[in-house]
This record gives structure tokens, C-alpha cells and sequence, in this order.
DNA sequence: CGCTCCTTGTCTCATTTGAGACAGATCTTC
DNA sequence: GAAGATCTGTCTCAAATGAGACAAGGAGCG
């Protein structure tokens, strides 16, 4: 259902069904569609739908995943993989894929995805966190699983803020502010326990 | 080849080819394409391009047929058929299809289309030419072809120039003067012979 | 409750398509 | 001009899709 399928057919219905859903969703909303009116904007039958994907969760479940995966690419670039240069990545890819973001997390798209979307952060911060503040390394408990949920809450929201007023300022800026808001998140907490 | 097909997969392979058609032309210019490299980007096989289309030129050929219908249809609304507003609408039209425009008549397109365009726009004056300058009704032998041409010619330059200079003024403006400069040489003319 | 309307998920069969091969044309490059 | 590559246009067969029907399950409404 969803292994890499490098039939043409295949890819290409899949292509239509997930550039028709995000054009719906800006539209009308996530909640608000039907497969078969996904399936019709995508020049695809509705049989042709269940055959790619088991609902329109399993659908939009892969673009989240794709674009889950860009992330992880974009960020986990070699040259800038240990320095806080992750989190200028990662606004720039925000900024590639605006669009889909902008559906998935504004108001049309779904808490659900806001909140799968926090989970992928928490894993990012969980593995990059230490290079949020420059020099602040290991500064709270490895094992708090607290922190890293509000620094990724910060960046989720933060994101969606960003896109809505239109990307005032470039990734770079947001991505510093951001870690310096996050930086004294860790400051504070590092003092606990 | 040509005919109203209503079956949705060829409505879709149809779609996808123009779509892709257009995108090409915009990067690399008509003459460059090859019916692969098409078939390719609009994520369909070669033989399923042969199949709808003898070949390229016969998919641009569809696709410059339909911008004709609708700027036919644009142009032929009731409340606006017999005034010099058809102009405007002409303009609109225009700036509605502006990316299939810019792709065929610009530098990346090919003599072409502007030879295929000036012919249509020749009839558009031929039918409508008289309302062109307003009250200037009759003012050439309407068995002339070199007027109709003449005129033809300046709207199509008309157009590339428009777009070219990314619209400087509105389709309101820019039909206004066109029709000044028909005028002119309707009035030059309408003393021949 | 009962009724209607819509959506879902699944199925079958006809049809369009994709993959790939092919000969011949055309373009490149030496 | 010869050789190699690329493109064209056509073909075959397997595979994915489209049309349409179907039962089941809500959702809205009187």
C-alpha cells in the first residue's frame, strides 16, 4: 500500500490523488472530503483510489510521510548535521513545501495533524535538541521527556505563525529566534530536578 | 483524434500531455521537445502519446484550438457582442490564459503559433473589425484582406508586447489604444482605392 | 422510529495504458 | 560520408484503471 512502486500507473494515480487532496484541503478543508470527490479532482476513479490507499487518512498518512522524510534529508545534510544550521534546513524546508504545510497545519487541516507533526519534531529535537542553543549542550536530563515535547511545540507553532503571516522574515531569522526562545527553555529547566 | 472523448482516462492522458507540453515549452522552447521528453514529464508512456496524438504538433495544435474556443466564447457574450467592449474581452482573455500565451507566441515559442494566431485573430477582425473604432462603421471595402491583416497583426504584436512587459496597464487600457491605432488605419484606408 | 440521501468499501469486466521491442528516419560527430 | 546515437512511429501483451453495481452503514429530517 504504500512500499516504493516504481510502476508508472501506480505512481502517477498517486501523485494526482495527493496534489488533489492538498488543492482540496486549502479549499474545503480535510474533515470536510469525501473520496470520492478526491478522486475526481484527480482524474482518478474511485475504485483506482482504494486500490493506492485504504482511506483518505492512509493518503494524506503518506504525504505527511514523504514530507517527514524531505525533513530529515534536507536537515540531516553532512556539512550542517552538528550545528545549530539544522534549524535554518529545517525553515527552509517549511518555506519549499509551504503549501502542504500550510494546508495540513492551518485551520482547514486537522489537530491530527498538528499533532503528528509535533511527534516528527520531538524526534527531531530528541536527537538534534543539544545544538539548539549554541554551547548549551546537555544542559537537561537526557531521560525528561518534557523538554524536548515543549521545545517541538514551540517550532510547530512558531511554523504555522510563520507561514500565516506570510514568512515576514527569512528562515534564517526565524530559525535563530526560535532557538533562542528554546535556549532559555533549556536554561530554565536545566535547573530542575 | 480529435473528437469529444469522454472517457476519463483519456481526458486525463490528454490533460496531463498539454499541461506538460506547456511547462516545456516555457524551459526549452517547442522546437526542442521531443514526443519522449513530453510524454515523460506528463508521467505517460510514449505509445499512449501516439495514441491520442499524431504528434506534437498535433498536441499543440489541440491545445491552441481550445484557447481559440474560449476566446471565441470569451469574446461572443451576448451583452458584449456588438460593441467595441469585445476588445476588452479579448484582453481578458488574454490575461486568463496568460501562461499558454506567453509560452507560444513568446521567444520560446515558434513562428509558428503567431502565424496560426494572427489567422485567427484576422477572422476576430474580419467579424468584428467594423466596431473597432467606434462610428467608424464600413470605412474599408470589406473585400480587402489587407486591412483585416494589417490589424491583425498589430493586436498580436499587442499581445506579446503586453505580456512581455509583465501587463503594465489594464485590459481595459491596453484594448483602448489598440483600437486608437485600428482606427487610424482604418481612417488611412477607407480613402484607397 | 422510519425514510431518504449520501458515503464507504468491495467487486467484475471492458478498456486504456505501460513496458519494451522494432525498423526506419534523422541528427551528430568525426 | 560513415558510424553511432537519438528520435519516430508502430506493434504486442500484461497490468492498472474506469464504469458501474452492490450491500452496509451513517447522517439528517419529518
Amino acid at each position: 500500500m504504500s512500499q516504493p512502486e516504481n510502476n508508472l500507473r501506480v505512481r502517477r494515480t498517486q501523485r494526482l490523488l495527493r496534489e488533489a487532496l492538498i488543492e482540496l484541503i486549502e479549499e474545503r478543508g480535510f474533515d470536510a472530503l469525501t473520496v470520492g470527490e478526491i478522486a475526481e479532482r484527480a482524474m482518478v476513479s474511485r475504485a483506482a483510489f482504494y486500490r493506492n490507499y485504504q482511506d483518505k487518512y492512509a493518503l494524506v498518512e503518506q504525504i505527511f510521510a514523504e514530507a517527514m522524510q524531505a525533513l530529515l534529508e534536507a536537515v540531516a545534510e553532512p556539512r550542517t548535521a552538528h550545528s545549530p544550521e539544522i534549524w535554518v534546513r529545517f525553515f527552509e524546508h517549511i518555506a519549499e513545501y509551504e503549501r502542504l504545510y500550510r494546508a495540513l497545519l492551518g485551520r482547514r487541516g486537522s489537530p491530527w495533524f498538528v499533532l503528528k507533526m509535533r511527534a516528527s519534531v520531538v524526534d527531531l529535537v530528541k536527537e538534534f535538541g543539544r545544538l539548539v542553543p549554541p554551547g548549551a549542550a546537555h544542559m537537561y536530563p537526557k531521560s525528561d521527556e518534557f523538554v524536548p515535547d515543549l521545545v517541538a511545540t514551540l517550532f510547530v507553532e512558531a511554523i504555522t505563525w510563520w507561514l500565516d503571516q506570510g514568512r515576514p522574515y527569512p528562515p534564517q531569522e526565524i530559525a535563530n529566534r526560535c532557538m533562542l526562545l528554546a535556549g532559555a527553555i533549556f536554561k530554565e529547566t536545566s535547573t530542575w530536578q
